[in-house]
DNA sequence: TTAAGTGCAAAATCTTTGCAAATGT
DNA sequence: ACATTTGCAAAGATTTTGCACTTAA
């Protein structure tokens, strides 16, 4: 069983890009979280570990290789989730519901609600479906009741 | 047959809000066009009748008091649409596809394509969702194939 | 008349760009 | 050694706020 450090490793390794300690932080927080995480909240826990521009420049990188996904929530904020399938540069796998809880702003990948098919309508040609939902989450509902 | 121009005053008054030239113009635009406008083209076409800052006001505004809706493209940038039906500050229905042409950025609303019911996954409560497609418009396909 | 709306200036954010120094392979 | 990556400074863009002036009702 490899370590998620190693994990992490062949990750940057397989899309070229070099082990540096600002990108191992991010895929660490955005791993060890239950839901996607927004752009602000990276850049407080990353502090001093990485610079706001090069937050941006990893993401931008992250995102390109297909590592990670990006998830605006319903305030226009981004959201990054790491991709849990086999995502290429030109292939993304998203398809499943987004939950933005209007109470503590996190954004759930809800992986078992796929995004139906849709009819398309005459003319358009459908590339990408983006399926977001607005509540609260599980763990705030008793708290909103 | 009423005007479009007393349509708009009815809709600014039962509202509470004052017609002024910058809010007629406003509605004026929203409603001549097929898609969802986008906030940088309505600064463009008001020009000098409206202030940047009185745009953001009133956009805020029409969309407290339920008279626009709000739908975040694939960029995040702000379109806007009038809604079609009798929405409240509290109840809005905007429940259909809204569909970005990533030729011509235009934000479309398919008022065809119903977003459909989801099995909401234990404990989450949703209160609103939004199905957004990415892809080449009707108008754009003969120019991109 | 007067509360609501607007414009302007200015602050606060957010995002991008250029370049020299630092770092991973 | 050398291409990548980073940090810093600075430019650009977007959004918000305060306040005095204007306007619709």
């Amino acid at each position: 069983m490899e370590s998620r450090r190693e994990e992490f490793e062949k990750l940057l390794t397989k899309n070229g890009l070099k082990r540096t300690g600002a990108r191992m932080k991010v895929l660490d927080v955005l791993s060890s979280r239950d839901s996607a995480t927004s752009q602000p909240y990276l850049e407080k826990v990353l502090g001093a570990d990485a610079d706001r521009v090069t937050l941006y420049r990893i993401l931008q990188a992250f995102e390109e290789k297909g590592i990670i996904h990006k998830v605006l929530d319903n305030q226009g904020t981004a959201n990054y989730a790491i991709c849990s399938q086999n995502c290429t540069q030109h292939n993304h796998h998203d398809e499943h519901l987004h939950f933005n809880c209007s109470n503590c702003m996190k954004v759930y990948c809800l992986d078992t609600v796929r995004i139906p098919t849709l009819k398309t309508p005459a003319g358009f040609k459908i590339e990408n479906v983006s399926l977001i939902a607005t509540g609260i989450c599980a763990t705030c509902a008793p708290e909103v009741n």
